[in-house]
DNA sequence: CCCTAAACGAGACGGTACGTCACGTCTTGGT
DNA sequence: ACCAAGACGTGACGTACCGTCTCGTTTAGGG
């Protein structure tokens, strides 16, 4: 006896933006502990129901914005300049980067919450989110192994894991700095372990 | 103005053990999303005061029910049988099959999401129970460098976070199933790399 | 800048007795606290609008349902059979009786509630609904004086008043039951009062 | 499934105290229909479970507010001079003064909204309230009665009712002034029919 | 008989209040 | 003093309706 799913046709555009850049606002503000619906709806001037019309709570929300915000920076794509170290090096710093910035890192952090106790989000996050990032970084290793840059027999996901694992480890454990030196020792480690 | 801090001599220990027990009872039951200090607190037989008494929050009732279970469980040092790659499949064999048991799986993920909104925790959580994890591996790695097994070059620690860094990785994001041959491919890359 | 007036020559018929049924049914069967526009609207298929575009809200809507019932009822002139007691008994019997019937007594109910927050449907209710009805018996009460029958220094609006004041005091506050001998009785007293 | 009744034992009386009276401020200043649970509880500097807690709504609240006032006030017993009539009329005469005042009418419509749709909420209504009210009356009566200035047949409690009944009816459905001259007129016919 | 302006169904919108839940603090009485 | 119990102020939750506001789509009357 639930509503019927409301027409995607009559969304209110304006209403879809000032939410999601609310949602960002607040996240860059005040933090994930004190991100609510009920402010996000206050600060986006829109009624709570419009929130919950169109998604299932804040997580939701938050990773509809991460995603607006990823899709407008654009290609993923990594540069192939032949050197797969610099190439690697380039992006896992850029990486580090992200991590180290205080705005990204404070959405990456709330979604990360919600995708642990949602996994219905958690799917959303692995497939809108993380798939792009890590299939860009597989594709350049491919053209790396068509190179006789990589062993033929390494598997390529558990490869790209190796790149991001331990960063991601760092970052949410705080289990040591986020630096370009770490990012490139990263990089140096699995470039052996794989060429 | 705040509470002279209660007497720890006079703690009741079957109101510790209660609460502890209770925690983890209803982790595994409910999951996170359902866990409140209210219900820990009524399961237990207890009153809330008690909690709020002798922890920050139910963050900090978690990281100690998981440090207990985890010492009574016993020493995590790895064993040295001279083979690495042998000792290190067997130690991230075992680290997978503690992410695939929901039990254990379920207070990790509640702790993790504590953390990443509570610094305090979280240095907590870095000092008891990921820094034991990570030294007995990187005792591991020293003894195999004494060996000559490890190029003297390498960074240990950023060797460890090349192990659980990508189990981390993808058990988070579910990117991925987690089997022994996960862990394998892990060991094998890494011993690789450090090779 | 308001809206101009709607045109009531292009208004739907169909859709107005849909909604006075509509609000009808609904009040008999789920009673005043489950009434809402909303409701209406969907049980009578109409738009939120409709409603809204002829009446000032739900209370004006029971209002128009209710006269629309009453005025199929038809003529509410009292016999004169030259007998008052008898007359009156007749008359106040029959009120009782709608008042004891729950479809009515529904709709009265929540007109009353109406009423009392809302002077405008206050007016209304008090000219459409009830002045014909005391009319009515005052009139019966000019023949009466005319026949010598009532003191002619009698106040006819208060021996009006002096019949139904009873009956509605001991509906609303629910103060005793609902008979024809508690109508008789009430007669019985007036007649005597103005007699 | 439902919590427990709470301990009467341990409520708060300030609480209490400042509910009730926040709720007499705000229904004479802002009308029953501006009226909420919400609006109380700030005013009164409490939170909302609070008054949930103890009541099963606004209602209840304003029956509570007003059994409380009337408390206060005292001995609602009528004076008896052995002049019926005047004793009626004084007493008949308080009342329309007490519905001609905006406060206290504003808090008996309310009560009255609320009685007819909570059924509970009327029985309390009516033996809190009113009963004790009508009782008062109905003693003078008795004693008029053995003082031979009633006729031993007459039901004293529709003779109550034939006081306050086209008061009351007068009053909700504004069907015209109320005046000490109506209170007398109410009363001189009353006393005509039971004398 | 067609045109066009309205009324229409549907329902999204910014809001307000609902009644519930859990937070972390405070109070009471019992051991 | 610590405890079990639970009332308290606080504030967010997710839902229900409010009354207003578009959306296409009938529909009815004047040209």
């Amino acid at each position: 006896m639930s509503r019927p799913d409301p027409d995607p046709a009559r969304r209110n555009e304006r209403s879809r933006r000032a939410i999601l850049g609310a949602a960002l606002e607040l996240l860059a503000e005040t933090g994930y502990r004190d991100l609510s619906v009920e402010a996000i709806a206050a600060r986006a001037g829109v009624g709570k129901q419009t929130i919950y019309r169109w998604w299932r709570g804040k997580g939701a929300v938050i990773l509809d914005a991460l995603v607006d915000q990823l899709t407008r920076a654009g290609d993923p794509a990594l540069p192939d300049t032949g050197d797969l170290r610099a190439d690697l090096r380039g992006m896992l710093r850029a990486t580090v980067a992200e991590f180290a910035d205080p705005r990204l890192s404070a959405t990456t952090r709330a979604l990360t919450i919600e995708t642990l106790s949602d996994d219905d989000l958690a799917g959303q996050v692995r497939d809108r989110l993380l798939r792009p990032q890590l299939t860009a970084v597989r594709t350049r290793l491919e053209s790396a192994r068509r190179a006789g840059q990589v062993r033929p027999d390494v598997d390529l996901d558990q490869a790209v894991e190796l790149l991001f694992g331990p960063l991601y480890h760092r970052w949410l454990l705080r289990n040591g700095p986020l630096t370009d030196d770490y990012a490139d020792g990263i990089v140096d480690l699995t470039v052996t372990a794989i060429g």
